[in-house]
DNA sequence: AAGCCGGGGAT
DNA sequence: ATCCCAGGCTT
């Protein structure tokens, strides 16, 4: 069967480079127990490992296990989270946790299926969990193998759509080796991190270039098709400052949209007869553009009544709270109480 | 199928 | 400025 000499071939050669030249040190791989691996990947959803890297052992340390995270307040695992960005993971990963006590027995379930039922979870992260856990051959699919695929496959087209992606799947599938499974997903991802890159791949060092079918049409920098751009929308923010002395009053944010249950500054509507505007900050997110008005109010209002919580802190606690970059920014910025 | 959800790094 | 990144969830 042609597709058997395909995987072999592939999975031989990248585990074979993989051995001499891939990344056998990132904090995740020692050991690679089930929790471990699954923060790191909940971490690396769309995150760059150069970013997660400051972040994972911190986190673990505070939440060494499961059932310490299952049993966390959410507000600290935000403050842990706080910077990595996509925050519905931190929520996600803190009910999952949950639901792995009441009925996993506290450990995070054995297959794809019931990892797959887990929030936060989907396809790919649930294979590579149980490949690098347990060290069973499984197909993954994140933007590093959808590089890979498409060139060394010839997948055009842009991912994000449907036929795409099924395409892509497929040729995963068909290139798993029998063995090594943890290696073999390591092995994929490094190949895409540090040889198959979007820009400037090294097709000259690459295990796989000897039946790469973008190599072989120069089509590297076609492959993996873009996604058409849109034109982003515009969002006004007004964000009023409050200030009593040394304190300043934050407002919990609703529990779904951005930065959801996020600590932040109150939302609201300022006069501008007696409120001070700041510098407008402008916060560019995938698919809009935020334009931030900071209001100075004056120490005498009064703070309407909100609909979540209110909390006054202490300027310098308040940064450790974990806000989202441009509330941080607003706050280091306010000169200092007299 | 398309929209929503952040922040940082590279170019 | 623009693109991309160890994606998944919701509508």
């Amino acid at each position: 069967m042609p597709s058997c000499r395909l995987a072999d071939d592939f999975a031989a050669r990248l585990l074979a480079w993989w051995d001499e030249h891939g990344r056998h040190d990132l904090p995740w791989q020692h050991p690679r127990t089930a929790y471990r691996v699954w923060v790191a990947e909940i971490m690396l959803q769309q995150t760059q490992v150069s970013t997660v890297i400051h972040y994972y052992r911190p986190f673990l340390q505070r939440f060494p296990d499961l059932q310490t995270l299952a049993c966390a307040g959410i507000d600290d695992i935000m403050s842990a989270w706080s910077g990595l960005g996509y925050y519905r993971r931190a929520v996600h990963m803190h009910r999952a946790a949950q639901l792995c006590m009441q009925l996993h027995k506290g450990a995070l379930p054995t297959t794809a299926e019931a990892l797959l039922a887990l929030p936060g979870i989907g396809r790919s992260t649930a294979n590579a969990i149980i490949s690098q856990s347990l060290d069973l051959p499984l197909p993954i699919l994140d933007g590093n193998l959808k590089r890979v695929l498409a060139r060394h496959a010839g997948i055009a087209g842009w991912p994000g759509e449907r036929s795409v992606e099924r395409k892509l799947w497929l040729a995963a599938e068909l290139r798993l080796p029998q063995h090594r499974g943890a290696d073999y997903a390591q092995a994929c991802m490094d190949l895409g991190a540090t040889l198959c890159r979007r820009r400037q791949p090294r097709c000259g060092d690459c295990p796989v270039a000897g039946d790469c079918h973008a190599l072989q049409l120069s089509q590297q920098d076609e492959l993996p098709g873009r996604r058409q751009r849109r034109a982003k929308t515009q969002r006004q923010l007004q964000l009023l400052v409050y200030r009593r002395g040394d304190q300043i009053l934050l407002q919990k944010r609703p529990a779904i949209g951005i930065w959801a249950s996020m600590w932040s500054l109150p939302e609201g509507t300022a006069d501008p007869r007696s409120a001070q505007a700041m510098q407008v900050i402008r916060h560019e997110l995938t698919h809009l553009q935020l334009h931030i008005t900071p209001w100075l109010m004056p120490e005498t209002a009064e703070c309407m009544v909100a609909d979540t919580p209110l909390q006054w802190y202490k300027l310098r606690e308040s940064l450790q709270l974990g806000l989202p970059k441009p509330i941080r920014d607003i706050i280091a910025q306010l000169p200092e109480p007299d």
